[in-house]
DNA sequence: ATAAAAAAGAACTAAACTAGAACAAAATTT
DNA sequence: AAATTTTGTTCTAGTTTAGTTCTTTTTTAT
Protein backbone atom coordinates (compact mmCIF):
# COMPACT_ATOMS: atom_id res chain seq x y z
CA UNK A 1 0.00 0.00 0.00
CA UNK A 2 2.63 2.51 1.03
CA UNK A 3 6.24 2.86 0.03
CA UNK A 4 8.81 2.90 2.84
CA UNK A 5 9.26 6.66 2.50
CA UNK A 6 5.54 7.31 2.53
CA UNK A 7 5.20 5.13 5.60
CA UNK A 8 8.06 6.83 7.38
CA UNK A 9 6.65 10.28 6.64
CA UNK A 10 3.16 9.34 7.74
CA UNK A 11 4.48 7.94 11.00
CA UNK A 12 6.57 11.05 11.57
CA UNK A 13 3.59 13.33 11.03
CA UNK A 14 1.43 11.21 13.30
CA UNK A 15 4.10 11.09 16.00
CA UNK A 16 4.71 14.83 15.84
CA UNK A 17 1.02 15.60 16.09
CA UNK A 18 0.61 13.33 19.09
CA UNK A 19 3.72 14.50 20.86
CA UNK A 20 3.61 18.23 20.24
CA UNK A 21 0.02 18.89 19.23
CA UNK A 22 1.13 20.78 16.18
CA UNK A 23 1.86 19.87 12.64
CA UNK A 24 5.43 19.67 11.33
CA UNK A 25 6.50 22.01 8.55
CA UNK A 26 7.91 20.76 5.26
CA UNK A 27 11.39 21.60 6.48
CA UNK A 28 10.97 19.60 9.66
CA UNK A 29 9.68 16.64 7.66
CA UNK A 30 12.59 16.98 5.28
CA UNK A 31 15.00 16.77 8.21
CA UNK A 32 13.16 13.83 9.76
CA UNK A 33 13.51 11.80 6.56
CA UNK A 34 17.09 13.00 6.17
CA UNK A 35 16.49 14.68 2.86
CA UNK A 36 18.25 17.82 1.75
CA UNK A 37 15.40 19.30 -0.22
CA UNK A 38 11.77 19.68 0.72
CA UNK A 39 10.45 19.24 -2.79
CA UNK A 40 10.33 15.49 -2.31
CA UNK A 41 8.08 15.90 0.73
CA UNK A 42 5.51 17.39 -1.57
CA UNK A 43 5.23 14.29 -3.72
CA UNK A 44 5.03 12.09 -0.63
CA UNK A 45 2.27 14.16 0.91
CA UNK A 46 0.31 14.21 -2.34
CA UNK A 47 0.60 10.42 -2.46
CA UNK A 48 -0.61 10.10 1.12
CA UNK A 49 -3.53 12.47 0.48
CA UNK A 50 -4.44 10.55 -2.65
CA UNK A 51 -4.47 7.31 -0.66
CA UNK A 52 -6.65 8.87 2.04
CA UNK A 53 -4.13 8.67 4.84
CA UNK A 54 -3.78 12.42 5.12
CA UNK A 55 -6.06 15.39 4.74
CA UNK A 56 -4.74 18.84 4.19
CA UNK A 57 -6.42 22.20 4.35
CA UNK A 58 -5.57 23.80 1.04
CA UNK A 59 -3.60 27.05 1.16
CA UNK A 60 -2.80 26.72 4.85
CA UNK A 61 0.52 26.14 6.54
CA UNK A 62 1.01 23.31 9.02
CA UNK A 63 -2.50 22.08 8.37
CA UNK A 64 -2.20 18.33 7.93
CA UNK A 65 -4.46 15.81 9.59
CA UNK A 66 -3.89 12.08 9.82
CA UNK A 67 -7.01 10.24 8.70
CA UNK A 68 -5.80 6.71 9.39
CA UNK A 69 -2.67 4.62 9.81
CA UNK A 70 -1.86 1.56 7.68
CA UNK A 71 -2.34 -1.86 9.18
CA UNK A 72 0.56 -3.27 7.18
CA UNK A 73 4.04 -1.90 7.31
CA UNK A 74 6.36 -2.03 4.31
CA UNK A 75 8.58 -5.08 4.73
CA UNK A 76 11.77 -3.05 4.75
CA UNK A 77 10.46 -1.22 7.80
CA UNK A 78 9.75 -4.52 9.51
CA UNK A 79 13.30 -5.67 8.79
CA UNK A 80 14.66 -2.43 10.19
CA UNK A 81 12.65 -2.81 13.36
CA UNK A 82 13.87 -6.38 13.81
CA UNK A 83 17.45 -5.18 13.59
CA UNK A 84 16.77 -2.49 16.14
CA UNK A 85 15.25 -4.97 18.55
CA UNK A 86 18.26 -7.23 18.23
CA UNK A 87 20.59 -4.35 18.79
CA UNK A 88 18.64 -3.38 21.86
CA UNK A 89 18.88 -6.91 23.23
CA UNK A 90 22.66 -7.09 23.11
CA UNK A 91 23.08 -3.99 25.15
CA UNK A 92 26.00 -1.76 25.76
CA UNK A 93 26.58 0.88 28.38
CA UNK A 94 27.78 4.42 28.16
CA UNK A 95 30.75 5.58 30.12
CA UNK A 96 31.92 9.16 30.39
CA UNK A 97 34.70 10.38 28.12
CA UNK A 98 36.72 12.66 30.33
CA UNK A 99 38.90 14.15 27.64
CA UNK A 100 42.48 13.84 26.56
CA UNK A 101 45.33 12.49 28.62
CA UNK A 102 49.00 13.41 28.55
CA UNK A 103 47.91 16.99 28.11
CA UNK A 104 49.21 18.00 31.50
CA UNK A 105 45.81 18.63 33.04
CA UNK A 106 44.33 16.67 35.91
CA UNK A 107 41.49 14.47 34.77
CA UNK A 108 39.02 15.52 37.42
CA UNK A 109 39.33 19.12 36.28
CA UNK A 110 38.00 18.32 32.84
CA UNK A 111 35.41 15.81 34.01
CA UNK A 112 32.38 17.54 32.62
CA UNK A 113 30.81 14.21 31.61
CA UNK A 114 29.14 15.72 28.60
CA UNK A 115 30.71 13.28 26.19
CA UNK A 116 30.02 9.59 26.37
CA UNK A 117 31.38 6.49 24.71
CA UNK A 118 29.39 3.32 24.15
CA UNK A 119 31.12 0.16 25.33
CA UNK A 120 29.84 -3.39 25.01
CA UNK A 121 28.77 -4.58 28.41
CA UNK A 122 31.02 -7.62 28.23
CA UNK A 123 34.15 -5.48 28.10
CA UNK A 124 33.53 -4.33 31.66
CA UNK A 125 33.85 -6.49 34.76
CA UNK A 126 32.50 -4.73 37.80
CA UNK A 127 33.69 -1.39 39.03
CA UNK A 128 33.56 2.12 37.67
CA UNK A 129 34.96 2.96 34.28
CA UNK A 130 35.72 6.03 32.25
CA UNK A 131 37.30 6.76 28.89
CA UNK A 132 40.17 8.97 27.78
CA UNK A 133 41.51 9.98 24.41
CA UNK A 134 45.23 9.47 24.01
CA UNK A 135 47.28 12.47 23.03
CA UNK A 136 50.90 12.01 22.10
CA UNK A 137 53.10 9.04 21.31
CA UNK A 138 54.71 8.22 24.63
CA UNK A 139 53.18 4.71 24.66
CA UNK A 140 53.44 3.68 21.01
CA UNK A 141 55.65 0.72 21.78
CA UNK A 142 52.83 -0.69 23.87
CA UNK A 143 50.54 -0.27 20.86
CA UNK A 144 48.82 2.78 22.29
CA UNK A 145 48.68 5.39 19.56
CA UNK A 146 47.80 9.05 19.39
CA UNK A 147 44.01 9.36 19.15
CA UNK A 148 43.17 5.96 20.64
CA UNK A 149 40.37 5.72 23.18
CA UNK A 150 41.36 3.94 26.37
CA UNK A 151 38.92 2.52 28.88
CA UNK A 152 40.12 3.04 32.44
CA UNK A 153 38.88 1.20 35.51
CA UNK A 154 38.81 3.61 38.40
CA UNK A 155 41.00 2.44 41.27
CA UNK A 156 43.83 3.84 43.37
CA UNK A 157 45.84 0.69 43.61
CA UNK A 158 47.93 -0.81 40.86
CA UNK A 159 50.22 -3.78 40.46
CA UNK A 160 53.74 -3.62 39.22
CA UNK A 161 53.75 -3.43 35.44
CA UNK A 162 50.20 -2.16 35.11
CA UNK A 163 49.54 0.68 32.73
CA UNK A 164 47.87 3.34 34.82
CA UNK A 165 46.56 6.86 34.79
CA UNK A 166 48.95 8.59 37.16
CA UNK A 167 48.41 12.04 38.62
CA UNK A 168 51.67 13.74 39.52
CA UNK A 169 51.68 16.56 42.09
CA UNK A 170 47.91 16.82 41.71
CA UNK A 171 48.27 18.64 38.47
CA UNK A 172 49.57 16.47 35.68
CA UNK A 173 47.92 13.29 34.49
CA UNK A 174 49.63 10.78 32.21
CA UNK A 175 49.19 7.23 31.07
CA UNK A 176 52.31 5.22 31.90
CA UNK A 177 53.46 1.82 33.05
CA UNK A 178 54.08 1.84 36.77
CA UNK A 179 56.72 0.09 38.84
CA UNK A 180 57.26 0.44 42.56
CA UNK A 181 60.77 0.77 43.80
CA UNK A 182 60.75 1.01 47.59
CA UNK A 183 59.71 4.57 48.60
CA UNK A 184 59.70 5.65 44.97
CA UNK A 185 57.68 4.81 41.89
CA UNK A 186 58.78 4.62 38.28
CA UNK A 187 56.58 5.99 35.51
CA UNK A 188 57.74 4.25 32.38
CA UNK A 189 56.82 5.49 28.92
CA UNK A 190 56.84 2.97 26.10
CA UNK A 191 58.80 4.99 23.62
CA UNK A 192 62.57 5.18 23.48
CA UNK A 193 62.38 8.91 22.85
CA UNK A 194 60.96 9.48 26.34
CA UNK A 195 62.60 8.98 29.69
CA UNK A 196 61.36 7.09 32.70
CA UNK A 197 60.51 9.34 35.63
CA UNK A 198 61.40 8.35 39.15
CA UNK A 199 59.29 10.07 41.79
CA UNK A 200 58.66 9.71 45.53
CA UNK A 201 55.49 7.70 46.01
CA UNK A 202 53.67 10.52 47.76
CA UNK A 203 53.79 12.70 44.67
CA UNK A 204 52.00 10.13 42.51
CA UNK A 205 48.34 9.20 42.74
CA UNK A 206 46.82 6.34 40.76
CA UNK A 207 43.55 7.33 39.12
CA UNK A 208 42.83 4.04 37.37
CA UNK A 209 44.29 1.17 35.42
CA UNK A 210 44.08 0.54 31.71
CA UNK A 211 41.30 -1.93 31.03
CA UNK A 212 40.84 -1.86 27.29
CA UNK A 213 41.50 0.10 24.17
CA UNK A 214 39.41 1.04 21.18
CA UNK A 215 40.68 2.43 17.94
CA UNK A 216 38.69 3.54 14.92
CA UNK A 217 40.17 3.86 11.47
CA UNK A 218 39.15 6.44 8.85
CA UNK B 1 -3.17 20.57 12.17
CA UNK B 2 -2.08 23.58 14.24
CA UNK B 3 0.86 25.90 14.05
CA UNK B 4 2.94 26.27 17.22
CA UNK B 5 1.41 29.68 17.98
CA UNK B 6 -2.10 28.42 17.46
CA UNK B 7 -1.40 25.51 19.75
CA UNK B 8 0.10 27.71 22.42
CA UNK B 9 -2.86 30.06 22.37
CA UNK B 10 -5.38 27.23 22.46
CA UNK B 11 -3.67 25.69 25.44
CA UNK B 12 -3.55 29.03 27.22
CA UNK B 13 -7.25 29.61 26.67
CA UNK B 14 -8.09 26.10 27.79
CA UNK B 15 -5.92 26.38 30.88
CA UNK B 16 -7.31 29.78 31.86
CA UNK B 17 -10.86 28.56 31.46
CA UNK B 18 -10.17 25.56 33.64
CA UNK B 19 -8.29 27.46 36.31
CA UNK B 20 -10.28 30.67 36.60
CA UNK B 21 -13.59 29.75 35.03
CA UNK B 22 -13.55 32.76 32.79
CA UNK B 23 -12.17 33.47 29.42
CA UNK B 24 -9.01 35.53 28.99
CA UNK B 25 -9.23 38.89 27.25
CA UNK B 26 -7.29 39.66 24.08
CA UNK B 27 -4.82 41.66 26.12
CA UNK B 28 -4.22 38.83 28.54
CA UNK B 29 -3.68 36.46 25.63
CA UNK B 30 -1.33 38.94 24.03
CA UNK B 31 0.72 39.05 27.22
CA UNK B 32 0.67 35.28 27.58
CA UNK B 33 2.15 34.86 24.11
CA UNK B 34 4.52 37.77 24.72
CA UNK B 35 3.21 39.86 21.88
CA UNK B 36 3.07 43.64 21.78
CA UNK B 37 -0.11 43.92 19.79
CA UNK B 38 -3.39 42.09 20.13
CA UNK B 39 -4.19 42.12 16.46
CA UNK B 40 -2.25 38.94 16.04
CA UNK B 41 -4.45 37.23 18.61
CA UNK B 42 -7.36 37.93 16.35
CA UNK B 43 -5.85 36.06 13.46
CA UNK B 44 -4.92 33.15 15.68
CA UNK B 45 -8.41 32.91 17.09
CA UNK B 46 -9.91 33.05 13.62
CA UNK B 47 -7.65 30.18 12.59
CA UNK B 48 -8.68 28.15 15.63
CA UNK B 49 -12.36 28.83 14.95
CA UNK B 50 -11.89 27.84 11.32
CA UNK B 51 -10.31 24.55 12.42
CA UNK B 52 -13.13 23.89 14.88
CA UNK B 53 -11.08 24.07 18.03
CA UNK B 54 -12.82 27.21 19.29
CA UNK B 55 -16.27 28.75 19.13
CA UNK B 56 -16.75 32.43 19.71
CA UNK B 57 -19.66 34.85 20.11
CA UNK B 58 -18.71 37.76 17.90
CA UNK B 59 -18.56 41.19 19.51
CA UNK B 60 -18.90 39.74 22.96
CA UNK B 61 -16.16 40.14 25.51
CA UNK B 62 -14.46 37.06 26.95
CA UNK B 63 -16.81 34.75 25.10
CA UNK B 64 -14.67 31.90 23.81
CA UNK B 65 -15.43 28.25 24.14
CA UNK B 66 -12.99 25.39 23.59
CA UNK B 67 -14.60 22.77 21.37
CA UNK B 68 -11.76 20.23 21.39
CA UNK B 69 -8.07 19.83 22.06
CA UNK B 70 -5.52 17.98 19.93
CA UNK B 71 -5.17 14.51 21.39
CA UNK B 72 -1.70 13.96 22.70
CA UNK B 73 0.07 10.82 23.77
CA UNK B 74 0.55 10.59 27.53
CA UNK B 75 3.93 12.07 28.37
CA UNK B 76 4.95 8.91 30.20
CA UNK B 77 4.75 6.97 26.94
CA UNK B 78 6.74 9.64 25.15
CA UNK B 79 9.39 9.48 27.87
CA UNK B 80 9.62 5.72 27.53
CA UNK B 81 10.04 5.94 23.78
CA UNK B 82 12.74 8.55 24.22
CA UNK B 83 14.63 6.25 26.57
CA UNK B 84 14.44 3.43 24.07
CA UNK B 85 15.75 5.66 21.33
CA UNK B 86 18.66 6.69 23.49
CA UNK B 87 19.40 3.10 24.40
CA UNK B 88 19.34 2.23 20.73
CA UNK B 89 21.76 4.98 19.83
CA UNK B 90 24.30 3.60 22.24
CA UNK B 91 23.54 -0.07 21.79
CA UNK B 92 25.85 -2.71 20.45
CA UNK B 93 25.57 -5.49 17.92
CA UNK B 94 27.26 -8.85 17.68
CA UNK B 95 29.53 -9.64 14.78
CA UNK B 96 31.17 -12.98 14.06
CA UNK B 97 34.70 -13.65 15.27
CA UNK B 98 36.26 -15.64 12.47
CA UNK B 99 39.45 -16.64 14.25
CA UNK B 100 43.06 -15.69 14.11
CA UNK B 101 44.81 -13.98 11.27
CA UNK B 102 48.42 -14.17 10.11
CA UNK B 103 48.20 -17.88 10.76
CA UNK B 104 48.45 -18.81 7.13
CA UNK B 105 44.88 -20.02 6.77
CA UNK B 106 42.24 -18.47 4.59
CA UNK B 107 39.58 -16.77 6.63
CA UNK B 108 36.61 -18.37 4.96
CA UNK B 109 37.92 -21.82 5.94
CA UNK B 110 37.59 -21.07 9.62
CA UNK B 111 34.39 -19.11 9.34
CA UNK B 112 32.31 -21.27 11.61
CA UNK B 113 30.62 -18.19 13.10
CA UNK B 114 30.29 -19.80 16.49
CA UNK B 115 32.09 -17.06 18.34
CA UNK B 116 30.76 -13.53 18.44
CA UNK B 117 32.04 -10.18 19.62
CA UNK B 118 29.86 -7.31 20.80
CA UNK B 119 30.61 -3.98 19.15
CA UNK B 120 28.98 -0.62 19.87
CA UNK B 121 26.61 0.15 17.05
CA UNK B 122 28.12 3.58 16.50
CA UNK B 123 31.48 2.05 15.58
CA UNK B 124 29.87 0.56 12.46
CA UNK B 125 28.77 2.60 9.47
CA UNK B 126 26.84 0.48 7.00
CA UNK B 127 28.11 -2.69 5.44
CA UNK B 128 29.08 -6.10 6.75
CA UNK B 129 31.66 -6.54 9.49
CA UNK B 130 33.55 -9.39 11.09
CA UNK B 131 36.24 -9.68 13.72
CA UNK B 132 39.65 -11.33 13.79
CA UNK B 133 42.17 -11.95 16.50
CA UNK B 134 45.67 -10.81 15.68
CA UNK B 135 48.42 -13.37 15.91
CA UNK B 136 52.00 -12.26 15.58
CA UNK B 137 53.78 -8.94 15.68
CA UNK B 138 54.04 -7.99 12.04
CA UNK B 139 52.00 -4.80 12.56
CA UNK B 140 53.26 -3.59 15.95
CA UNK B 141 54.53 -0.33 14.56
CA UNK B 142 50.97 0.50 13.54
CA UNK B 143 49.90 -0.20 17.12
CA UNK B 144 48.36 -3.56 16.27
CA UNK B 145 49.60 -6.05 18.85
CA UNK B 146 49.47 -9.79 19.24
CA UNK B 147 46.07 -10.74 20.67
CA UNK B 148 44.23 -7.58 19.63
CA UNK B 149 40.76 -7.91 18.14
CA UNK B 150 40.34 -6.10 14.84
CA UNK B 151 37.01 -5.21 13.29
CA UNK B 152 37.05 -5.66 9.52
CA UNK B 153 34.58 -4.20 7.07
CA UNK B 154 33.95 -6.72 4.33
CA UNK B 155 34.84 -5.31 0.92
CA UNK B 156 37.00 -6.27 -2.02
CA UNK B 157 38.23 -2.83 -2.85
CA UNK B 158 40.80 -0.88 -0.91
CA UNK B 159 42.53 2.46 -1.23
CA UNK B 160 46.26 2.92 -1.24
CA UNK B 161 47.55 2.90 2.30
CA UNK B 162 44.59 1.05 3.82
CA UNK B 163 45.28 -1.75 6.20
CA UNK B 164 43.50 -4.76 4.71
CA UNK B 165 42.91 -8.45 5.11
CA UNK B 166 44.66 -9.86 2.06
CA UNK B 167 44.28 -13.41 0.84
CA UNK B 168 47.32 -14.57 -1.14
CA UNK B 169 46.97 -17.47 -3.59
CA UNK B 170 43.65 -18.36 -2.01
CA UNK B 171 45.37 -19.98 0.91
CA UNK B 172 47.12 -17.48 3.15
CA UNK B 173 45.41 -14.54 4.85
CA UNK B 174 47.31 -11.68 6.45
CA UNK B 175 46.66 -8.20 7.75
CA UNK B 176 48.91 -5.74 5.98
CA UNK B 177 49.02 -2.25 4.59
CA UNK B 178 48.36 -2.32 0.87
CA UNK B 179 49.81 -0.22 -1.93
CA UNK B 180 49.12 -0.64 -5.61
CA UNK B 181 52.06 -0.45 -7.96
CA UNK B 182 50.85 -0.86 -11.52
CA UNK B 183 50.16 -4.56 -12.19
CA UNK B 184 51.53 -5.46 -8.78
CA UNK B 185 50.53 -4.85 -5.20
CA UNK B 186 52.71 -4.33 -2.16
CA UNK B 187 51.82 -5.93 1.15
CA UNK B 188 53.63 -3.88 3.74
CA UNK B 189 54.11 -5.12 7.30
CA UNK B 190 54.60 -2.53 10.02
CA UNK B 191 57.62 -4.06 11.68
CA UNK B 192 61.19 -3.62 10.56
CA UNK B 193 61.87 -7.31 11.15
CA UNK B 194 59.50 -8.24 8.31
CA UNK B 195 59.84 -7.59 4.63
CA UNK B 196 57.39 -6.07 2.21
CA UNK B 197 56.01 -8.58 -0.28
CA UNK B 198 55.52 -7.61 -3.91
CA UNK B 199 52.97 -9.77 -5.72
CA UNK B 200 51.12 -9.68 -9.04
CA UNK B 201 47.66 -8.26 -8.41
CA UNK B 202 45.89 -11.44 -9.50
CA UNK B 203 47.39 -13.43 -6.64
CA UNK B 204 45.99 -11.08 -3.99
CA UNK B 205 42.34 -10.80 -2.99
CA UNK B 206 41.10 -8.16 -0.58
CA UNK B 207 38.77 -9.61 2.02
CA UNK B 208 38.11 -6.44 3.98
CA UNK B 209 39.58 -3.24 5.37
CA UNK B 210 40.50 -2.52 8.98
CA UNK B 211 37.71 -0.51 10.57
CA UNK B 212 38.53 -0.51 14.27
CA UNK B 213 40.51 -2.22 16.96
CA UNK B 214 39.70 -3.43 20.44
CA UNK B 215 42.19 -4.51 23.05
CA UNK B 216 41.47 -5.88 26.49
CA UNK B 217 44.04 -5.85 29.26
CA UNK B 218 44.44 -8.55 31.93
C1' DA C 1 23.77 2.00 -21.80
C1' DT C 2 19.26 3.76 -21.18
C1' DA C 3 15.08 5.02 -19.06
C1' DA C 4 12.70 5.90 -15.01
C1' DA C 5 12.54 7.39 -10.37
C1' DA C 6 14.25 9.89 -6.55
C1' DA C 7 16.60 13.70 -4.69
C1' DA C 8 18.57 18.29 -4.70
C1' DG C 9 18.41 23.05 -5.66
C1' DA C 10 16.67 27.40 -6.63
C1' DA C 11 13.15 30.71 -7.50
C1' DC C 12 8.81 32.06 -6.52
C1' DT C 13 4.18 32.63 -4.12
C1' DA C 14 1.51 32.44 -0.23
C1' DA C 15 0.57 32.22 4.52
C1' DA C 16 1.77 33.25 9.24
C1' DC C 17 3.34 36.38 12.42
C1' DT C 18 4.36 41.09 14.42
C1' DA C 19 3.39 45.77 15.31
C1' DG C 20 0.90 50.07 15.69
C1' DA C 21 -2.94 52.84 15.60
C1' DA C 22 -7.61 54.10 15.18
C1' DC C 23 -12.02 52.92 16.18
C1' DA C 24 -16.48 50.60 17.68
C1' DA C 25 -18.98 47.90 20.69
C1' DA C 26 -19.73 46.06 25.28
C1' DA C 27 -19.27 46.20 30.20
C1' DT C 28 -18.71 48.94 34.22
C1' DT C 29 -18.97 52.96 36.97
C1' DT C 30 -20.95 57.11 38.39
C1' DA D 1 -28.44 57.61 31.23
C1' DA D 2 -24.04 59.40 30.56
C1' DA D 3 -19.32 58.86 31.14
C1' DT D 4 -15.52 55.88 31.45
C1' DT D 5 -13.02 51.90 30.89
C1' DT D 6 -12.38 47.60 29.00
C1' DT D 7 -12.58 44.80 25.23
C1' DG D 8 -12.88 43.41 20.48
C1' DT D 9 -12.40 44.64 15.47
C1' DT D 10 -10.14 46.36 11.49
C1' DC D 11 -6.88 48.58 8.96
C1' DT D 12 -1.96 49.01 7.06
C1' DA D 13 2.59 47.59 6.55
C1' DG D 14 6.63 44.99 7.06
C1' DT D 15 9.17 40.55 8.38
C1' DT D 16 9.58 35.80 8.71
C1' DT D 17 8.25 31.29 7.80
C1' DA D 18 6.15 27.93 4.93
C1' DG D 19 4.51 25.87 0.63
C1' DT D 20 4.74 25.29 -4.44
C1' DT D 21 6.74 24.64 -8.79
C1' DC D 22 10.17 23.98 -11.84
C1' DT D 23 14.85 22.47 -13.57
C1' DT D 24 18.96 19.88 -12.90
C1' DT D 25 21.48 16.18 -10.89
C1' DT D 26 21.97 11.74 -8.97
C1' DT D 27 20.55 7.20 -8.17
C1' DT D 28 18.43 3.02 -9.33
C1' DA D 29 16.84 -0.56 -12.00
C1' DT D 30 16.53 -2.66 -16.46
Amino acid sequence: MLTPKQYKLLMFISKTLKETGCCPSFDEMKDALELKSKSGIHALIDALVERNFLKKLPHKARALEVLRLPKLKPSSIIAEEKLKEEALASSSVEIPLYGKIAAGTPIEAIADETEKVAIPLNMLHGGEYYALTIEGDSMVEAGIMNGDTVIIKRTNVAHNGDIVVALVDDCEATLKQIKKDGPEVLLIPKNEAYETRRLPANRVKIQGVLSSLIRTYH
